[in-house]
DNA sequence: CCCGACTGCTGCATTTCTTGCATCATAGCG
DNA sequence: CGCTATGATGCAAGAAATGCAGCAGTCGGG
């Protein structure tokens, strides 16, 4: 798309941070990019960069102007989607910021259901917790984010929400796994491995335990959920996942408690884009069946 | 802006209908701007333009194209409003569809408050029934719309929404002045005059009217409130209008009753803007202020 | 302290792209 | 049947972008 290769330029020397090291990556010169970005300074009426002695680097005006190529970029990539679309093939490319819950059995049993239909279409999905995830919302990097509890919540525009409580993960012959709810004290009494604090359901655990004479004091604390869902069958520890990470093909050396909802209310699993932004059909369509494919486990619950 | 040279040459073409005549229009040759529309469409991946004996038409592909240059082109205006704003200067331009009933007090005393704060921003208005607005949110030829009982409201985000009764105008003298509010059907047994079915207000007395042994029986239909404002200074009939559009400056000669809210149920005057899309600083700034105007309105009634 | 490596910037020659002119084929209108 | 529109195209002149070489400035390391 040639009547947008300055802002592409302007893109990528924000990105390599060196006009001379983006001149090099698109095989042009220095002086040539240099000009291109001169003469659409003095069109746009100021400048965009600050030049530094190691390089430039967007000023205030540069973060907004990068704000509308990203957008403008998105959308054109939007329009081509709806173009092809006319033309019968569905195509398009859907890419995804998700937390860790979502990957055992929720992502690919959706993902390949929409491809089964649609096979033009292609993913990208990216692990992020909730605060990466809404960060590359804001700067297009992603075009859906799948997340639990999240943070910020300015550019999040929500598409779906439902709630899912925090549940408790136990091999079939730990102490507890008799009982069919169990209370938060009984967990955190026993030896327990809990989530980083980047993450949703240790977020909830915080909310539970403060100002409580309960606390956390966690054999283990881990980044990976999956990890510490195995961990379980090695040492007798609880630990704590929401239910959707815990799909159908669990390992029967395992189970799943609720934890009561006194003790710890659950959190909301939220699906979301950029707000105000239109999305490319692929996408739409995906966050459409994704939206229902929860509406209809939150019934079953 | 050169980037989108290319982009502002479809849309001149796209409403020139004709290659050679847009060209004229911009000072180049048609084939010159042939060939610019020929690239494009190479780049793009598909025509967009139906080409007919007597000039050219956007397909459909050109007609979602069309939609993003458009956005593109307002995003941008966004940008360097936003941009200018950071050097101090607040400058800009707002623009705004509106029904009649704003024209006589409300619009102008809120213009001029906004000028007397920014007197770098101008404002162009622009007079349209309820369903022209809307349409000119969509294609982003005006920022802001002002409406009483909006049609089709799939574009229109609402910003700001207040209840405005529809109102009896007689002169003074006129013998159902002398009640405080008034039955709609004295008001339609007594010689009257109603706006044409595009206005809100003449929605609002046929839904009232609607399946009733009462109907409207006008000695006048117009599509100018000013018109039938000031035509009963002239005859003993009833009009109808919203508050809002009867100001404190209103003739002497005439007075304002309001109707029996059980016979005709208020509308609401609506201020929105085209859905997903972030307006202009000034502009942005200039609908809180109305809002604000609109809510201080409709506590005073 | 100085030298090298990096930065952005600029004058000049070259290449690439855009534009204007003349022209063609086509289709509607009177 | 002309007349007048339309969009498309070949060719040459003009405009714009690019590459090259060199400038001044800053930073880091010997």
């Amino acid at each position: 798309m040639r009547h947008m290769r300055t802002l592409l330029m302007i893109r990528d020397v924000a990105n390599a941070g060196s006009i001379r090291r983006a001149a090099e990556d698109m095989n042009i010169t220095g002086s040539a990019l240099n000009r291109q970005i001169q003469k659409f300074e003095e069109e746009f009426g100021g400048p965009i960069f600050e030049r530094l002695p190691r390089g430039v680097r967007l000023n205030t005006a540069g973060e907004l102007l990068m704000h509308h190529i990203q957008a403008q970029l998105s959308d054109l990539e939007r329009v081509r989607g709806q173009v092809a679309d006319l033309s019968g093939e569905r195509r398009g490319h859907v890419t995804i910021a998700c937390s860790q819950a979502l990957n055992p059995t929720f992502l690919p049993r959706e993902i390949s259901r929409y491809r089964a239909e649609h096979p033009g279409v292609r993913f990208t999905v990216r692990l992020r917790d909730r605060a990466q995830a809404e960060r590359e919302l804001s700067s297009f990097t992603t075009d859906l984010a799948m997340v639990f509890e999240p943070v910020y919540l300015v550019d999040f525009e929500v598409i779906k929400a439902v709630e899912q409580p925090v549940c408790a993960v136990l091999a079939r012959d730990h102490p507890l796994a008799a009982a069919a709810v169990l209370r938060l004290r009984d967990c955190l009494s026993a030896p327990h491995v809990v989530p980083s604090r980047d993450y949703g359901v240790r977020h909830l655990l915080d909310m539970a335990t403060r100002g409580r004479s309960l606390g956390l004091d966690p054999v283990m604390e881990a980044d990976s959920f999956e990890l510490m869902r195995q961990y379980v069958l090695y040492e007798q520890v609880v630990g704590f996942q929401i239910p959707i990470g815990l799909g159908p093909g669990l390992d029967p050396r395992m189970v799943v408690r609720r934890i009561d909802p006194r003790d710890v209310e659950p959190g909301l699993l939220l699906v979301g884009q950029m707000r105000g932004r239109t999305l490319p059909v692929a996408t739409a369509k995906f966050a459409q069946q994704v939206s229902s494919a929860l509406e209809e486990l939150s019934d079953a619950v």
